[in-house]
DNA sequence: ATTAATGCAAACGGTTTGCACTACT
DNA sequence: AGTAGTGCAAACCGTTTGCATTAAT
């Protein structure tokens, strides 16, 4: 699939100030530590997840203000929010290119799903429904290749 | 009580009662008042709402006993759980027909995908990644096409 | 008589909020 | 100075749990 890599400067970190500024809104101590933090993840984490890397680099964070923050973030489409397996919010990271998750039940490992993996069921359910499918909230589980041989049921 | 018929007779709400006696377990009211309001569910329901439905039958119903009784009749394939847009539990009914659901973001209907419908997706996803899918837990959303032409934007 | 199941009430975990304070601009 | 953003703490919501009690078998 057509993927790009993931370690390329993300075509904006730094940007993420000065469009914070152009809205009038601020760039702060906190919001640097939050944005540090998604600049290196790989794609996909909960809420929580992210108080607690936050956390890790600067102790004083707070959970009200990650989450605010990622409002924010959301807002100008830095951010993208879905559900996880067990129902906690889960943001990933610029979903410049557009793309779902597979996520395995039992070993609770995730990948990304491109949008040329999940062409043929949107162009099923758009040419069946005429439904739109918004692929940044696709999340598909189930279990995978390895956990399939290792468990015979599970 | 049992005051409407089943009209689509799903193959055995009566038969709950002996599944459950079958393991030793025990069909009691609340058990039945749970069991009554399932059998009266058009295919997706969130914990949450199942309780207050249980309650608008029978207002001495408490959330713990609902949420333990969902585990056992899972556990007994009766019901499934997946998770709605807004992460909350959403059960689904006898999935005897295994099924993923399709949600609008903007009028919040839900429709049921079959597995026809989702074929092309669950083959080439098993296809490239050797991952099997479980429709059962598969929630996709987008816009449908009455609010796709309602709404230019938005 | 067993022992599964219940009700209560409190705890939980993740997320959200009100408010006074802090600090970016 | 002015207002966006913060921290705190408490509220929130859906769900889970411990425990003494009730009731199906």
């Amino acid at each position: 699939m057509g993927a790009r890599s993931m370690d390329e400067a993300p075509a904006g970190w730094d940007e993420v100030a000065t469009r914070l500024r152009a809205r009038g809104l601020r760039w702060t101590a906190q919001r640097r530590t939050l944005v540090g933090v998604l600049a290196g993840t790989s794609g996909h984490v909960t809420g929580a997840d992210l108080v607690e890397r936050c956390r890790a680099v600067d102790p004083t964070t707070t959970p009200s203000t990650v989450y605010r923050t990622l409002d924010v973030l959301e807002d100008l489409g830095i951010v993208r929010h879905a559900h996880g397996a067990d129902g906690r919010e889960e943001f990933h990271v610029r979903p410049a290119a557009d793309h779902g998750h597979l996520r395995c039940d039992r070993c609770l490992q995730v990948w990304e799903i491109g949008p040329d993996e999940a062409r043929s069921l949107v162009a099923a359910i758009e040419a069946a429904r005429g439904f739109t499918v918004d692929l940044s909230h696709l999340s598909i589980s189930g279990r995978c290749a390895a956990c399939r041989e290792a468990s015979p049921r599970g």
